[in-house]
RNA sequence: CGGGGUGUAGCGCAGUUUGGUAGCGCACUCGCUUUGGGAGCGAGGGGCCGCAGGUUCAAAUCCUGUCACCCCGACCA
């Protein structure tokens, strides 16, 4: 592998659609096209860079909804679901709100034939609608806090879309709640930081993540606090992998959540929202993929182990003992898959479960079925190894525990090997080029920011020195984590 | 909107300088041989060369106009 073709593909992948569409034949490995490619940016005439997810890439999506679902869930929150199309006005009633989302909002202005009388915007999120249904829930401190939660879909018509980062319309979860008090507030926003996404992520996803809050400037439109989990991916570069927003009472006081206390006196509620998207498949591809192809943590993979019949032998032994294996882990918890196409090359099949990045294969033949034995691949670690039919499924097992530490451990690495500590801005700037830097907040703060934006660098978050999460920027010696991103 | 570039088969491209029958790779169809790591050979199908006008015996190629798309920057889960 040459380190040139290493970063090649999450800037393949991330290409807007044309590269992703049409990577070139001889260039790098036909992976993406196989695996990736799955999921398209949607040539659809003038509506620019939404999204087509075939199968194989949905069933990625599929895993991640039920894992955060159920963390989700766990949390006391209960899935609802709102409108796609929101009156204009709502968003008019938060000034930041509709300040930070007007130049991506598509608007609907007829339907049914005329000229609506006002026209209705597709969501870019929902925390307008829902605030107006919430308005509606909370009579009594007893209503609540107001857990709820959506899965849906969402458009921004942006400038630049890309692939899985960044399309037009996106698939996502998510959360709205509201609190009688900010401290209920904030230790809400945070258990679904830290128990529904950080957990979801470094142990479903095997992606090591910093956890803190963002800047005044990087904000969530109309939040009093956005915090983030950012990750490093392959090339260097930061992904948010996901958010959670305190957003004090700003929507509370334009929507009129309100309910009525214990004491008898009426009170604003205090809201969060909170949001894991499609995205996260591209971090996946980009953190884990290799040049063999897309490298799944077992514990997401829709499929965990192939059993694969590498050639029928005439009294079908072969396919029978495939088989039983296949059954075996399939008893044993594993999501197994049986691969017994012997009229398709050997070789194609082998190499498709790599590109689809299936933790496990194993190869089942005449000659290793004559000595009782079977291969055992694990696609993660990358080797091959000769076991015996009777310890299969323990192999199997081991090889999925071993490759989920193995990601994680590989990531981390990488981030730690990537990331300087430096103290001043230039230092921080040149830092950047191949990874991530951490700087004294102090050194930053003013027009810090503003010029590292020119240089394309961010202020990906702010954490506290034991690396503990910040209520908000303006806490002491606080560090900075500084960035590209896409 | 500023700076670069590109439009030729489903996809990736060559051909344009110097005008002369529309090409290559992948994919697709059929046949035979293969099948323990992306198969080989043979035979096929598929084109308003972005669009409009002009020059010419003759235009993918030259001229004029026009449209679209892509990359970098501003936006962002």
């Amino acid at each position: 592998m040459r380190a040139s073709e290493a970063l090649r593909i999450p800037y393949g992948l991330m290409s807007p659609r044309a590269a992703v569409l049409t990577p070139r034949a001889d260039d790098f490995p036909r992976w993406y096209q196989d695996v990736v490619a799955k999921a398209e940016l949607a040539d659809n005439g003038p509506v620019r860079g939404t999204m087509v997810i075939r199968p194989t890439g949905y069933a990625l999506w599929e895993r991640m909804q039920a894992e955060v679902d159920a963390r989700i869930k766990a949390t006391g929150a209960q899935n609802a679901y709102f409108p796609l199309f929101i009156p204009e006005s709502y968003l008019h009633r938060e000034a930041e709100h509709v300040e930070g989302f007007s130049p991506e909002l598509a608007v609907v202005t007829h339907a049914g034939g005329k000229q609506l009388e006002e026209p209705v915007v597709v969501r870019p999120t929902s925390e307008t609608v829902i605030g107006e249904f919430m308005a509606k829930w909370t009579q009594s401190y007893r209503d609540l806090p107001l857990l709820l939660n959506q899965w849906s879909n969402v458009v921004r018509w942006e400038l630049r879309p890309r692939i899985f980062l960044r399309t037009s319309e996106f698939l996502w979860q998510e959360g709205h709640t509201a609190h009688a008090t900010e401290v209920d507030a904030r230790a809400y926003a945070r258990t679904i930081l830290h128990e529904v996404y950080e957990d979801f992520v470094a142990n479903v996803l095997a992606i090591p993540v910093v956890v803190g809050c963002k800047t005044k400037q990087e904000r969530f439109a109309g939040a009093t606090n956005t915090y983030t989990l950012e990750s490093m991916m392959g090339d260097g570069k930061a992904l948010q992998m996901g958010t959670s927003h305190e957003l004090g009472q700003n929507f509370a006081r334009a929507f009129q959540i309100d309910y009525l206390s214990a004491a008898g006196t009426q009170e604003l509620a205090w809201t969060t929202s909170w949001g894991v998207s499609t995205r996260m498949i591209g971090g996946l591809i980009m953190c884990h993929g290799d040049d063999n192809g897309l490298r799944l943590p077992p514990r997401l993979a829709p499929t965990q182990a192939i059993v694969m019949v590498v050639k029928d032998d005439e009294s079908a032994e072969v396919v029978a003992a495939a088989r039983k294996l296949h059954e075996a882990l399939q008893g044993a918890g594993v999501r197994s898959a049986l691969d017994e196409r012997v009229d398709i090359p050997f070789g194609r099949r082998a190499i498709d479960a790599e590109l689809k990045g299936v933790p496990v294969r194993l190869e089942v033949g005449p000659r290793d079925l004559a000595e009782g034995n079977a291969v055992l691949v694990r696609r993660i670690v990358g080797d091959k190894t000769p076991i015996t039919i009777e310890g299969a499924v323990a192999a199997v097992a081991n090889a999925l525990e071993d490759g989920q530490r193995a990601l994680y451990e590989q990531a981390l690495q990488r981030r730690q090997q990537h990331t300087a500590d430096v103290d001043s801005l230039a230092d921080g700037a040149d830092a950047v080029a191949t990874g991530w830097a951490r700087v004294p907040w102090a050194v930053v703060r003013g027009d810090g920011e503003l010029e590292l934006a020119a240089q394309g660098v961010t202020v990906r978050c702010l954490v506290r020195e034991d690396g503990g999460v910040p209520d908000n920027e303006d806490e002491p010696e606080l560090v900075a984590y500084l960035a590209r991103a896409y």
